[in-house]
DNA sequence: TTCATGTGTAAGAACTTTCTGACATGTGAA
DNA sequence: TTCACATGTCAGAAAGTTCTTACACATGAA
């Protein structure tokens, strides 16, 4: 994870940009955990860590695997991806060079995921 | 700028986390540039443009200056700030140790800016 | 069966961000 | 005076993000 696309970058970048979304990353940065429990753990809903955690996710800021626990449960274990980003003003210039033209480019929202 | 606050990373993050800010940071690395070009420059209209330019200037990565061109107009100029960001899992985690807590910590919007 | 645990998803409210199209100010030159 | 250029700001539409509540499913243990 160095010198992402444009628009990866900036999918990276909003994924990111979010005090709950930080702390997930930082949470797991400690070890890796399951949905039901690192939302126990920072204190918010089942739900809406999922959506938090789609979003890390789609970004490749996290990675999930569902798994069999000796119980019997499904159990979805997340952790952090390795990535390496530095910011400055020559990277994100770069950067900006393969972002898709809003016009004539791939709609709105790329396709595949 | 290098090992910001908690808060302050979420705001730089959020800042470039658009693909229309990144261009203007990219544009403005080859050379500072006044508001009305920049805005012809990008190909976006000049309210939208200053409403970036505020964004990015909140966080930190442009700063702006007010002068007088030789025949008396008001022209505003804006440069990119000397940053260099790190973003890895360690250095995110401990970003996130100054995170304000949304409990008890200061309203909603941090006051003065 | 019922309870406690795990998973996922969908609908809707509340809020924020993004963008356009006015409007108002100022200057110097024609 | 009028034009071309610069500045700023406001109101409202459109779209996106964030969050809660409620539903669905599955498992093992009581």
């Amino acid at each position: 994870m160095t010198r992402p696309t444009g628009d990866d970058l900036v999918e990276v970048l909003a994924a990111l940009a979010n005090p709950l979304r930080l702390r997930i990353v930082a949470t797991l940065a400690g070890g890796r955990d399951y949905v039901s429990h690192l939302a126990r753990e920072i204190g918010i809903s089942r739900p809406l860590l999922h959506m938090h955690l789609q979003r890390l996710e789609a970004a490749g800021l996290v990675v999930g695997s569902l798994e069999l626990s000796e119980d019997g449960k499904a159990m979805k274990y997340y952790e952090v991806a390795d990535f390496d980003l530095r910011l400055t003003a020559s990277t994100l210039a770069e950067a900006a060079r393969t972002l898709t033209d809003p016009e004539k480019g791939p709609g709105r929202k790329e396709r595949s995921r």
